[in-house]
DNA sequence: GGTTTTCTACGAATGATTTCGTACAAATAT
DNA sequence: ATATTTGTACGAAATCATTCGTAGAAAACC
């Protein structure tokens, strides 16, 4: 199932951090943000992400560890929805307006274009 | 303000359509859809839509007529959020999950790539 | 051993989105 | 002219997301 955006937020924070506990990410997310979020607040979202499949959980011992789902996989998943919502079903329409905002370096902009040429030559993403 | 997931499927009806009144818009989508949305429903949606200002509309005869914001501002917001909640900001890392989907034609992998040497210019996107 | 802290589970309040029923006016058809 | 259809407005139910309080067990502290 799909993530909402407090659950992505979540999700970010244990792609960066790794598998972690409710205590750890409750923290994080009271350190970026003004407004302070309670612990059982934390610790339901990330129950029902468990629910979800967004996060698996070890409760072998009383504190529990949480890993987020793989990132490519939400993403793409994530992905595709948005093009389908936002740019009627156009990846391609999407990648101009997300290039078009002139806020990518020029060393993405190559890296983006080294991924071009590869697709062209038909090469696997390796 | 920011569009749902539902008035985003409004908005893709009157982008595609131009602007039009609400029995069009429900009767398109039906046609996409398996389940039945009722006339009132649209209506409501698109007189909240109106409120928010993702539509404009035309109350001069009784049949009101209902205008879509633009297409390029509503997306460009609806991607500066995407960007931020599901890639942490990273429009480059968006645009390679996108593109490594191999689900674009080269016709459009060659356009992508001509607006990234214009961007390596620094030429305007005209 | 008793107190305090730390944990999970869970129910329920709050708030936002989506859905539709009903009321009632204007237009159309008979 | 009366009845039917087509339109808007609006209230409120149903659903989903977010928030947190409270209960009770396990662990840590004194």
């Amino acid at each position: 199932m799909q993530p909402t955006d407090s659950e992505l937020v979540i999700l970010q924070v244990l792609w960066s951090a790794g598998p972690t506990t409710v205590r750890a990410v409750n923290e994080q997310l009271n350190n970026n943000s003004p407004k302070e979020i309670g612990y059982t607040t934390t610790l339901k979202l990330m129950q029902l992400m468990s629910e979800k499949g967004l996060v698996t959980r070890d409760t072998s011992s009383r504190t529990h560890i949480y890993a987020a789902a793989p990132k490519e996989n939400v993403q793409k998943n994530l992905l595709r929805r948005f093009v389908d919502n936002a740019f009627g079903g156009s990846a391609a329409g999407l990648v101009l307006r997300a290039l078009g905002d002139g806020q990518t370096s020029s060393e993405e902009l190559a890296e983006i274009k080294r991924l071009i040429e590869e697709l062209e030559n038909g090469k696997a993403n390796d």
